[in-house]
DNA sequence: CAGTGAGCGAGCTTCCGCTTGACTT
């Protein structure tokens, strides 16, 4: 029996307070939100002032009921959810829940998890604020509404099973935004002028600081160069430092995890989550770059002790962001004395990675030298510059450097070498290189997240599941792009001759990046047209200077609905009755050959062009259709390249008397062979890969396939041993089995088979026909049944232990 | 598990935030 009953959020959090609590306290986990608004289209009563109707969620009526038991029993319950708009919320949805009585029941809040913080939050409790649930339920009842509402929107005009949202269809906008600049964008080139020189055997570098546009004048300006002198006319000393970054906040640590350990945001989330679970870590989903007090103090000590006093520099920092909640501390490890963990070596990395920033953020400036020395030219008034750094004292660069985003071609910091004024230097060689103008970048998922955070949309909790719906619903496509090669010219004035060569660069490589798909493209300019205030950047940052007022009990929460969903419903009617079906239809022009129409347009299947229109009762003739391929756009597509793709599929030539076929399919090209495929490999090329290179490709399959049976059995012919790339597996029909870890062929028997098949195979089938029955309400019943069993297995393991 | 490109049209899809598993490739 219990006196107090303290609920938290999260479960690792209820371990590290039931410790410092002692033993009249209990607490235990609510696991986040166990009310949100029903699932169906009446969750909200738009007549009645929007009155929500709420449910417990499916997965937490197990922890709920465990919830009420314990509340019942107690003296005093004790509600320890964040201290923001969600947390709040989560508090109320509690008392309501598990009907608290208010006598009994206190609120307390805590940012960081210490002992004094925990014991001076159960000294000063206070009530539940209602103006701020009911900002969270304005929150909750706006993201609904948009999105339940726009969503069938797009189902009507573009195409089943699409959606839209506040936060998702402005992260997609951002990225079409980006791609049409990128595409849009004027590539110049301008000639920049290096001069080397010797000093002393080394080589130092002077740049001028105007580009030629042209390469006559980079010429004319090597002429006037020839048979001058160079002299030091200025030397500038100045002293500069270097701040260290603030500790990781969830945004900071997906870019910094992205850039230096080239993770994915959600592999970043999945090992941090691990990393707090084991209690090395702090709370990986915040905003808040502060540190406690304690921290602060343990991360003095450790510097000193590390690297010395001097070292050493406590920091407070602040969080800059309007939007910023700040219910918990920075991301940091929990003991700062620990410089590396036990576990996987993807955690080890990001540990470290933690580490680095955190103690960094805590350390001194660094001291630099900065060196600028401007060499005069005799034959004209144009100056070079050269400059270089001279490091005084590393302070937190011992530890710590944070990355940028841009691929910079800036050398860093050099030394220049020991410089007079007036000193006359020894020209070894002018150099005149045409550069181009590089556009924007585009994002990658963790600087799509920046930019999410800088505009204020999206919260920790939901950036990395956002950047998933958006590449789930195929508005948006992670990949990698090779890039074109172009020539560039380099003069050089050497020894007074003045040469000439044409180099080439490779330039436009994409490494993990975000590209918009045709419906992302159409759906953004669908939204944009019809919705222009939702899609507005600044819509987020405008409804949440609302949800405040609603916080300062400035503003009643219906009200303020009431205002935004009168316009926006009448809209939404207007669009679905007048607006046309969106299908990015574009004439490209006409088929040299045949004459005809040559058109794209996005199908039910995806992008394709089409040559000649479609058949009509006096022309029953069908026009001929291509998939567009992956990467290629309706609406950037050219004629020339559409018409390409109609040369697919092609016969390479004969084998074993037999055509070779050579297509792109679903899985990308292939070949195609006595009626059996082969993948053509990225190295090759469909459109002109020839007979003698398809036979190798062919031959090498059938090798594989020869490899790959490695056991059958007399017993049963559809079970079989197989060969595949992470070794061998049991195949039983169409469905493969994992063997056990070290399994060997020959010790395998059809009885030992059989058991991993069949086991495993129960399951499997119900996985497979739970999403595709149709009677919602008895699979909603079977569902509940089998997810509560589960949750009561898990909550019995975890008692156990 | 590699051809699609209309359509008589059932019933379904969908939001954002707070938490953790339980799965497979």
């Amino acid at each position: 029996m219990t006196k107090n009953l303290v609920i938290v959020e999260s479960p690792a959090k209820a371990k590290t307070i039931e410790k410092f609590l002692g033993k009249d306290f209990t607490v235990r986990s609510c696991y986040g939100h166990i009310r949100d608004l029903a699932k169906g289209d009446d969750a909200i009563d738009i007549k009645n002032n929007f009155q929500p109707h709420y449910e417990i969620s499916e997965d937490k009526k197990a922890v709920v009921s465990e919830l009420k038991k314990l509340s019942k029993e107690a003296e005093m319950v004790w509600l320890a959810s964040d201290e923001d708009r969600e947390g709040e919320a989560i508090s109320w949805h509690l008392s309501e829940a598990l009907g608290l009585d208010a006598k009994k029941t206190k609120r307390i809040v805590f940012h960081e998890i210490t002992k004094p913080a925990i014991l001076r939050a159960v000294e000063n409790p206070r009530n539940i604020d209602k103006h701020l649930v009911d900002a969270q339920q304005a929150r909750r009842v706006l993201d609904r509404l948009v999105g339940f509402e726009l969503s069938p929107v797009l189902w009507r005009k573009v195409k089943p099973s699409l959606s839209a949202g506040r936060v998702q269809s402005v992260a997609v906008r951002l990225i079409v935004d980006r791609e049409r600049e990128i595409n849009s964008f004027n590539v110049t080139s301008a000639y920049k002028i290096v001069a080397k020189f010797n000093v002393g055997g080394k080589t130092m570098e002077g740049e001028l600081g105007k580009r030629f546009a042209t390469e006559a004048e980079a010429q004319a300006f090597l002429e006037k160069c020839k048979g001058a002198d160079f002299t030091i006319k200025n030397l500038e000393v100045k002293p500069a430092e270097k701040s260290p970054a603030p500790p990781f906040t969830t945004s900071t640590l997906q870019q910094e995890a992205s850039r230096k350990l080239g993770y994915g945001v959600t592999t970043t989330m999945s090992i941090a989550q691990k990393l707090y679970e084991h209690g090395f870590i702090t709370y990986m989903r915040t905003d808040s770059v502060n540190l406690s007090e304690l921290a602060i103090t343990n991360a003095k000590e450790t510097i000193t002790q590390n690297y010395g006093g001097n070292y050493s520099n406590p920091r407070r920092y602040t969080t800059k962001n309007d939007s910023a909640q700040e219910a918990h501390e920075a991301i940091r490890p929990t003991y700062f004395e620990n410089n590396e963990v036990e576990g996987t070596p993807q955690e080890k990395r990001l540990y470290d990675l933690i580490w680095k920033r955190a103690i960094a953020s805590q350390m001194s400036k660094a001291q630099l030298e900065r060196t600028i020395a401007t060499i005069a030219i005799s034959t004209l008034p144009d100056v070079l510059v050269a400059s270089g750094e001279v490091l005084k004292f590393d302070g937190f660069l011992k530890v710590y450097l944070e990355s940028t985003d841009e691929d910079g071609d800036e050398e860093n910091s050099k030394m220049l070498p020991p410089l007079k004024v007036g000193e006359n230097l020894l020209l070894n060689e002018i150099e005149a290189t045409q550069r181009y103008t590089k556009a924007s970048a585009r994002y990658t998922e963790a600087s799509l997240v920046k930019k999410l955070e800088e505009l204020g949309i999206g919260r920790p909790s939901t950036y990395a599941p956002t950047i998933g719906t958006v590449q789930k619903r195929g508005y948006v496509i992670k990949e990698d792009r090779d890039g074109k090669e172009r020539n560039f010219t380099v003069l050089t004035l050497a020894k007074n001759e003045i040469s000439k060569e044409v180099k080439t660069e490779k330039y436009g490589t994409e490494k993990s990046k975000l590209f918009p798909s045709d419906i992302g493209m159409v759906v953004t300019d669908f939204l944009s047209k019809h919705f222009e205030n939702i899609m507005d950047y600044n819509f987020t940052a405008s409804v949440e200077e609302e949800f405040d007022k609603i916080a300062r009990g400035q503003l009643v929460w219906n009200k303020m609905i009431a205002k935004f969903y009168s316009p926006f419903h009448s809209e939404v009617t207007k669009t679905n009755e007048t607006a046309e079906r969106q299908n990015a239809e574009r004439l490209l022009g006409v088929d040299p050959v045949t004459g005809k129409n040559v058109s794209v347009r996005v199908g039910r299947y995806g992008p394709f062009a089409q040559i000649g229109e479609n058949a009509t009762d006096e022309n029953p003739e069908k026009p001929r259709y291509a998939s567009l391929r992956s990467g290629q756009l309706t609406e950037t597509i050219t004629l020339e390249e559409a018409i390409e793709l109609f040369k697919l599929p092609r016969i390479v030539g004969q084998y074993e008397d037999k055509d070779i076929k050579a297509s792109i399919g679903k899985f990308g090209p292939y070949l195609i062979h006595d009626s059996k495929f082969v993948s053509i490999p990225k190295t090759d090329d469909v459109f002109s890969i020839d007979l003698d290179r398809a036979i190798v490709l062919i031959d090498e399959k059938r090798i594989v396939e020869a490899n790959k049976l490695v056991k059958v059995f007399p017993e049963d012919e559809n079970l079989k041993v197989l060969n595949g790339r992470w070794g061998i597996y049991l195949a039983y029909g169409k469905d493969n089995y994992k063997l056990p870890k070290g399994s060997k062929a020959e010790d395998i028997t059809f009885e030992s088979a059989m058991k991993l098949v069949k086991v495993p195979s129960a399951s499997k089938a119900a996985n497979k026909t739970a999403p595709k029955k149709v009677a919602a309400k008895k699979t909603a019943t079977k569902k509940t049944a089998a997810k509560k069993t589960a949750v009561k297995k898990t909550a019995a393991k975890k008692s156990a232990k």
